[in-house]
Order: structure tokens, then sequence, then C-alpha cells
DNA sequence: ATTTTATACATAGAAGTCTTATGTATATAA
DNA sequence: TTATATACATAAGACTTCTATGTATAAAAT
């Protein structure tokens, strides 16, 4: 992704948050939909993202819909069930995390 | 630290802002300190913060001065002037990180 | 006509961070 | 006397991400 490491750990919950909003996103997608987001301040690799992927795919966070578009290939992915309810808790810790963070960083607000 | 991978890559913006903050610090209190900031939700391992400190200091970042109290070492740390405008980058980059990600969890705010 | 850019997938090797487990040592509280 | 708190440290492994590379089609630019 961008400079500095605090991306990292970040990239499944992302993923995550998009296909909930979105209902279904292929890969390609993803990286542009990021990119346009965060005015292309955050790019996502495909070497992070396709394993990733098959990760949550394999943990059956994900499920696969492949198509066929102009003569390419496209894999659409989206939340199964247990998914969904992932993706709720997953949610949570973000915020929980941003939540910690703005604690250490501006603790005279706290 | 905590469950979930998020706050891999924060430690060392985290250490510091710290730093930053209290002038100079030694390991143990900085555990202690940051579990009293997050009130117990973020819990630094000592596997990964005496490794961070030892880098930081290999970079020019911090440097250590040691002491013995009661009987016991402690290595007190504290930003170098290089250190110190790093800190002011590393505190940039995270904001513009928590925008990011708010930008992609909330995207009807933004 | 040919090269570059965009679309769309994929993986292997290396780098980097963090966790878990373990080790040393002193002081205090149970 | 045992457990807890204080205070440092490292090694092995797990995990994520980056860089580089590969395949392939289509459109745009030179």
């Amino acid at each position: 992704m961008k400079n500095s490491q605090l991306y990292k750990g970040s990239l499944t919950t992302i993923v995550m948050k998009l296909l909930e909003e979105n209902g279904r996103m292929y890969g390609y997608e993803i990286t542009q939909k990021v990119k346009e987001i965060t005015k292309g301040e955050l790019k996502i690799t495909e070497g992070a993202l396709y394993p990733a992927l098959h990760k949550l795919e394999a943990e059956g966070v994900l499920e696969v819909e492949i198509e066929n578009v102009d003569n390419r290939l496209r894999k659409y992915y989206k939340l199964t069930e247990k998914g969904t309810s992932e993706t709720v808790n997953r949610l949570a810790e973000l915020e929980e995390f941003i939540k910690n963070m703005q604690s250490i960083v501006n603790p005279k607000l706290t």
C-alpha cells in the first residue's frame, strides 16, 4: 500500500467493508475503488490483494462467482453469511483501534 | 498487542509519540502507560517492544540513558533531534491513515 | 504498425513486524 | 515460600505485505 507501516493489517477489514457496502466486487475493482475513495493516497497492490482474497475465500468469509466479460476473466467476490457477521466484528475492532490511537495521540481530549 | 492485526505497524508511532509527550521513558514504563491510556485494551508485548526500541536506537531516532534504580536496571529512552522531526512525520501519517480509514468505513461523511 | 496503457488474473521470494516462549534477576506481597 | 510485579533480553515461528515477474486481452497513443 502506501508509505508507512500503518496500513499493515487493515487490508482484510477494508475488503470486507467494501463488499458489505457494494454487494459484490472483483479484485481489480477493489484496487480502483480504494484509490478513488482515498484520493490516490492508498494503493492496494495486487501482490497483497489476491492472496488475501484467496485466504478469505478459504476461510469461508468470501465466496466467488467467475464471469467472462469482454473476453476477460472476472472473479466477483461477496461476503458469505459468516463473512457478514465477521465484518461486524472487524468494524467494531477498527473503531476501537482508532479510538485507542486517538487517545494516545491526543491524550488531552480523553 | 491486542487481538486484531490492526495494531501492526503502529508500535513505533506509539512509542515516539509517548516519548515526545513525556520526555523520557523506559521500556516497562511504556507498556504500563499504554495499558493505562487504553484502559487495558492495548497491551504491548515485550517481545515486540524491546526489539523495536533497539531498532529505533540503531536508526538514531532514540538515544538511551542507563540508570540503576533499586538495584534494577533501567534504560531510559528519549528522542534525538532526528527522532523529534521524524515524530512529526509519523503523526501526520497517522492522521492521514485514520482519515483514510474513516473514508472507507463511513463513505457518507466524505 | 507498434508501443504503451488499462484491464484482470496469479504467484514466488524477500522483507518486515509481531507473538509465543523462554531466560535472567531483584523486590514485594500473599 | 510462592506468586506477583518490576525490568531487561532474545530466538523461532507465524503472518502480512512488497517487489518482481508472468500470462492475456483491448484500447489508445505514437
